[in-house]
RNA sequence: UCAGAUGGCUGGAAGAUCGCUGCUGUGUUUUUUUCACAGGAGAGGAAAGUCCGGGCACCACGGAAGAACGGUGCUGGCUAACGGCCAGCGAAGGUGACUUCAGGGAAAGUGCCACAGAAAAUAUACCGCCGUUAUUGGUAAGGGUGAAAUGGUGCGGUAAGAGCGCACCGCUUUUCUGGUGACAGAAAAGGCAGGGUAAACCCCACCGGGUGCAAAAUCGAAUAGGAACGACUGGCAUUUGCCGCUUAUCUUUCGAAGUGUCGUUCGGGUUGAUUGCAAGAUGUAACCGGCAACGGUUAUACUAGAUGAAUGAUCUUACAUUCAAUUUCGUUCGCGGAAUUGGAGGACAGAACCCGGCUUAUAGGCCAUCUGACACU
RNA sequence: GCCCCUGUGGCGGAAUUGGUAGACGCGCCGGAUUCAAAAUCCGGUUUCUUUUGGAAGUGUCGGUUCGAGUCCGACUGGGGGCA
């Protein structure tokens, strides 16, 4: 699988502080896949080449080793999608479900893609959230 | 060959592309930083559970004796220490290799033993049996209850019986022998003392101050050098000094130190960085001592340091494993071996201050020693 | 990471030193009352079975004991605290 990406100059960073991941929950803009949920909020930043994610796993998702597997391809995936398909001044916040470890990596990349896609569709019509 | 026992090792491999976190060096940079390039490093046998033992840090202090509370519990050794390990002893289980055991004290004292049963522990006598006789005496063979009933079997003995007597077995005490010891063996004496429970209180011996790296220290930022209440802040003395008070569960005592700190509540600020934090009871190899655990000497190695938490993502190739189909060989007709093709597919599981153990989870693979059965020589 | 607490029918919650487990309340089911419902009153309510009885059962497994919800050990689920 060759993998080209065409960078459009946005560099990732990390979320790391709690209160931003409330406040992006609390937005109530996603989308669900099988394999993950993608929620997303506007912010205030200046900088308009930074795209900034964050990564979840929960006990749900299965033992240190399944949480922490799932926050890898999570963040493998994020590199290859985000740089392309995100929006500027937007933060989003990745969710893992259980399903994350039986899923093939190519799927991932195309769930998550689809689901930017519909997330800022939506956004432009409405706030309401998707199921 | 089959079945098993014990101990130990291992815990996926190779390659390609793109990445992550420290370290070192060079360059850039006024410096710190940042960035670029190069080099080299980057999870486990359990990293887990947090069940024990230590190091380390703080709690206003150390020693000794006692009390309380908690823990451990056959013997000897190993260890920094331990509830761990090694070697033994005893009991129980197994044809055997071997396995399991919180395994001190019930004759210091107290408590409890439901129901049933005459009686559940200073014993006692319901039905019985025997004698005398008209109300009692002897007895513990037999009956029945219960988890448990005051030695067991046999012979003698007797009114009936009973360690009442004897033999064997068991038990207790004493002595001797062997052993460091737990204990083992032998002899003599005693007619039998003695129910169970200490994972009930307890006794005996030994051990233990508390809290935990979110300990603790420094820097920065911020605001204030916060407020209220309570505790001891004392006395003589001009200084030395004397008495008193306080000092990590409590009391006593010895020494030393101290007399401005501590506790609670309310209010404000910070939710940062650095140190702690990686050379140690360290690993590996050889030799020596020891049955062994382990110890000693020499040589050699430096081997993770993250903090929404790095050590990876994707793909390919064989290899172990497994499923299905086909062919073929053997067959005790249950199936087993070999080959080919196609598919599935890597056990348990992620360092968080560091060590020594224990416990629990774990696909498979390999090695050594030993036991039983069968066959052959 | 470290330190604590806790587990009993569908739910809350009892069970004195170890001696008949499911007290009591809520809920649920059936009946009475009512034209009908609510309220009230009466009865039942752990599970299985060959049903006047028997067996299993206090998160799971093991041990001590004649006997364990209770005592001891190991595991497991849930909850809380610590800058």
């Amino acid at each position: 699988m060759t993998q080209v990406i065409e960078n459009k100059g946005l560099t990732i960073d990390t979320l790391k502080k709690r209160s931003d991941f409330l406040r992006i929950a609390a937005a109530n803009k996603k989308w669900i896949t099988p394999a993950m949920i993608v929620q997303t909020c506007e912010n205030t930043i200046d900088d308009s080449s930074t795209v900034r994610v964050g990564y979840t796993a929960s006990k749900k998702v299965g033992n240190a080793v399944k949480r922490n597997h799932a926050k890898r391809r999570l963040r493998e995936a994020a590199k290859q999608v985000m740089g392309v398909s995100a929006v500027k001044n937007h933060d989003y916040v990745l969710i893992a479900r259980q399903q994350i470890a039986e899923i093939k990596f190519k799927e991932l990349i195309r769930d998550l893609k689809w689901a930017l896609k519909r997330l800022h569709k939506a956004a432009g019509k409405s706030g309401s959230h998707n199921n």
